[in-house]
DNA sequence: TAGATTGTTAATCGATTAACAATC
DNA sequence: TAGATTGTTAATCGATTAACAATC
């Protein structure tokens, strides 16, 4: 029965980020002449359930065939299309310290789309010049630029301290959607989209671990 | 009935993961001269049920006192002890690019412990170089290294097509725990803790959502 | 003692997986 | 048609939450 629940149900965030695998996996298979794919052969590679594979990609509509499989460039430029990664997303980096350039110069972001159209730092050596010719401007000038270049999302790389008060700006400046970096805990309204990255947290993580395996 | 059901069952990953988050809350509290807390008063802080805060807490021991709550400082050093956070971790950190410098100058690994006793890069205008007091060595003297640092954990953050080959060598040295950060998946044995942290997905999910809205 | 809050059990909720009719 | 594999329902599993006796 070919229904469209998949409008209604509510989507599990861990179905998402495995779409997002799915995609970069479809995207190696196609490079690699690969024309069809199971779900079982799909989930094999992330050791996931085929029927977890079927499930998450029904979320969104019927790209199967029965007896073959996906074809896997019709599934990746759908997986695509939902993730919003078939066009350009403007980002907006904020804080070009270690973490700012490390992320500045990371391949990865570009390969999806997102391109980075203005980093934003206080630092008066850096205003005014530019970084492989994206634009360093003040915070004071962060608003102008954001709504200039239709940035929609932010990345926050600044010192914890600065972190609340600048996506305060950014959100007045009409950003939707933070990927926070900083290691605070950022309080934003709900029409804004906010993740946070906490890099300690995945240290901590193993080294209980560690300590158990010692115990 | 206090029994020791805590060293049975299995705990769930993210329970450990709150449970670095209260132990970081916990600390901010004994600096304020906070002596109590409720399950319920640090649940609030998270928007977590009070009953999740005191069964992750369970999986452990009891911390708590009846019609009191939990002592700030006393559940602080016990949280930290389960964690690992007591001591101190030798960190082994491979790869000096923008990625592997930024998380060389993090604060937070510090903070808690983690201590980078060596850089591992193959540049011949780093290696026999100090960073910080710490040296920076070539992958052919690795595994010396970390032996005669007793490194127990590394942070891989070398270009994907190097993931792979320095994370086997990095566990024929004797490595137990492995962060990594290369958009690569890494096959490691059981015996070796492997935690990716995938910084793509992250701005995949976040342009899900905003490509959700605008349709 | 009366009030507060724990630790734990039982109920609920949600996500994963098995099973299978539909169908290419 | 026979074989393969989907999309979906129903069963299972695990994690979250409500409820409450125990007890400070």
């Amino acid at each position: 029965m070919a229904r469209a629940n998949h409008r209604l149900t509510k989507i599990p965030e861990m179905a998402i980020r495995r779409l997002s695998v799915y995609t970069r996996c479809l995207q190696q298979l196609e490079e690699d002449g690969v024309k069809t794919i199971s779900s079982q052969e799909l989930a094999e590679r992330f050791s996931l359930n085929s029927a977890q594979v079927r499930k998450d990609l029904a979320y969104f509509g019927e790209f199967g065939v029965r007896g073959i499989g996906y074809y896997v460039a019709g599934l990746k430029a759908e997986l695509q299309r939902i993730l919003g990664l078939d066009r350009e997303w403007s980002v907006a980096l904020v804080g070009l310290g270690n973490l700012g350039s490390a992320l500045f110069h990371y391949k990865g972001f570009a390969r999806q789309g997102f391109r980075i159209a203005v980093v934003i730092d206080d630092d008066p050596a850096k205003i005014g010049r530019e970084i492989e010719s994206v634009p360093i401007v003040g915070s004071r000038d962060m608003a102008r630029e954001i709504k200039a270049r239709a940035v929609q999302i932010a990345i926050v790389a600044v010192p914890p301290e600065a972190a609340q008060t600048v996506t305060e700006q950014l959100v007045a400046a009409g950003i939707k959607a933070v990927l926070n970096f900083a290691p605070t805990r950022l309080r934003v309204g709900r029409e804004v989209r906010l993740k946070n990255v906490d890099l300690s947290i995945e240290l901590e993580t193993l080294s209980f671990y560690l300590a158990k395996g010692a115990r």
